[in-house]
DNA sequence: CTGAAAGCGCTAACAG
DNA sequence: CTGTTAGCGCTTTCAG
């Protein structure tokens, strides 16, 4: 099953070289820029390939020379938030790989898979599948991802930095970003900020420090009634916002641990009829595309997806060629739109 | 390059033959199901090759079989239009395709390409990369598609079914949906019912036939001042609204050819005075996670992306096995919520 | 039921 | 510079 209708043959190499009364080996230094060979047939046998548009045949092609230029990426999913990934970072992440590893000459075997059986991906390669992998974002499966390192796989997780880490991660340099955003706050005025987002989240949580040493840096420290837990998912972050407006706590200011949090914060909040930003200043974190075109426009903090996904395949390749890389955060830039504004006189 | 480092040699199948005191085949067999062999010989060898963590060589597998169960998956894009996709739409389809393909086997290949170089996807074919293709979008390119399809190239793609159409695209009832969207607004009291899209856009075009077809079923004719071209981008749907509200054209609610569109059209109007869905009542298309949590909450028409994903792998094996398959469409349903409202009296 | 042998389409020594 | 010769890891006749 899964073949091709039996009357198209695909032509191959052999046939190049028939036509071209040169041996299957010729054929093969000619398309591969081989040296060692008459540019004048070179160029015979790459018109006529071209012509009958031949493309090489890549199975045969790993297999005879042991490379594999495919790699895995997976963006891991909880099961209890299961249905589809909805935060347009992944997706914006996603694209970012997809042009970086085209750019290099990879193909990117793309799935979504189970936090809690991450190990899976392991068959990938150990099949032969792909040379390397990409995991979006660590979810929670910190040892589990060590587990896989110490087994020598092939991967890079894009996400924190963590203690006793054996494997290799390239995430947004966390902890300045969350300092960029609180004391964007802060400098603006603003005394009372909420944090909003899951602290257990590793990168969550490293923004959280940021945030506190923003706080220290003004010689502040922030009431902890101001921390508002919330996942990362929309019909969540809004009902977190609801209940924390209901308990009445005081605030004029939020950073939030992601753009979609933010941004459905900022709704509920005007449905609830504060002012963004002069009642509430507000700035959310990756800077996806929503971000500049949200009511009002989002200050957020910025991370690169271009570059991340340049290191993130950097990376990768050095895990794959020499075993080991070290982990990375790319900079992080405040964006600074009309989500935020200076407390009024 | 690109190669593994060299101590940790993978196992395959001679081992597994060595350490079991059989043959190459008799492994081959065991593991692949075949019925031909003693269950108690199978039995062993499942379990050591489970012990090793064994598993196949998917491209010597696929080179010797000649079959494959790769598709591959492409995203085009537009190269004005350029930067990333960021329509969450796209990663919706996407994660569905993930999932259908894994559940029946198969391994999804991504890739972006430049719309108007799609022929190059045939490469994946031709290589033997991938068994198929799915295309997510016509993005104008109906006759290059027609093209591929002569050439017998097994691919499908999520659109519209259009004259004259030599492959098999799969799409939501595009049609049905614009009357029962344009219906329910007609049916709420709206008089002047903005279409807001891009009728270039087969699927577009044909949602707005169905606007037509609602306003004919209620005895009007649609103004032709109502129809507001709109590209499927935030920022360009945003400056449509604007200047149509600029243009000062009398209006009661607003059909978007696209959730995107029509949440950015929302703001845009809020933030003109103008209530949602007091004043203008408005219907998006697809139903995206957000439509359920904008503000207000967006009536719309739904496209079920599993069913979706389900067609689009069911019709491509179809194409890939008999050379053929018919043009479907998924049917389209309306959601209902805060977006829209009677006229009040 | 099992083993031996051939070969999928290609690359890479090795000899000219 | 080019052809010959072995396989890469697996499946599949063909004989036992």
């Amino acid at each position: 099953m899964v073949k091709p209708e039996s009357d198209n043959r695909k032509i191959q190499m052999a046939d190049i070289a028939r036509l071209a009364g040169v041996s299957i080996s010729t054929v093969s230094r000619a398309l591969s820029g081989s040296t060692l060979i008459n540019e004048e047939t070179r160029a015979r046998i790459t018109e006529l390939a071209r012509s009958l548009s031949y493309t090489i045949n890549l199975g045969a092609k790993n297999l005879r020379s042991g490379e594999n230029r495919t790699v895995g990426v997976v963006i891991p999913y909880l099961r209890d938030n299961r249905q589809h990934v909805t935060d347009p970072f992944f997706l914006g992440m996603l694209d970012s790989l997809a042009d970086q590893l085209t750019d290099q000459g990879f193909d990117l075997l793309f799935s979504r898979i189970e936090a809690d059986t991450i190990d899976e991906v392991a068959n990938w390669v150990d099949s032969g599948r792909v040379c390397g992998i990409i995991i979006i974002g660590q979810w929670g499966q910190h040892e589990r991802l060590n587990q896989l390192a110490r087994r020598q796989l092939p991967f890079v997780v894009w996400g924190a930095q963590l203690p006793q880490q054996m494997y290799c991660s390239v995430g947004s340099d966390n902890f300045n970003g969350g300092l960029l955003a609180a004391g964007h706050l802060l400098g603006l005025g603003r005394k009372r900020v909420v944090f909003m987002g899951n602290r257990d989240a590793t990168e969550a949580q490293q923004r959280y420090q940021g945030y506190l040493a923003a706080h220290a840096a003004h010689g502040l420290a922030p009431d902890p009634a101001l921390y508002l837990p919330s996942p990362f998912t929309e019909p969540k972050a809004q009902s977190a916002m609801t209940d924390f407006l209901r308990r009445g706590v005081a605030f004029d200011a939020v950073f939030a641990a992601s753009d979609l949090i933010a941004i459905n914060a900022m709704g509920v909040m005007g449905a609830h009829g504060l002012n963004v930003p002069k009642d509430v200043s507000v700035v959310g974190y990756d800077d996806v595309g929503m971000a500049a075109h949200s009511f009002p426009p989002l200050t957020t903090v910025r991370q690169p997806l271009d570059l991340a996904g340049a290191a993130l395949v950097h990376c990768l390749l050095q895990v794959i060629r020499q075993g080991h890389a070290d982990p990375r955060a790319v900079t992080t830039e405040l964006v600074v739109r009309a989500s935020t504004s200076a407390v009024s006189v």
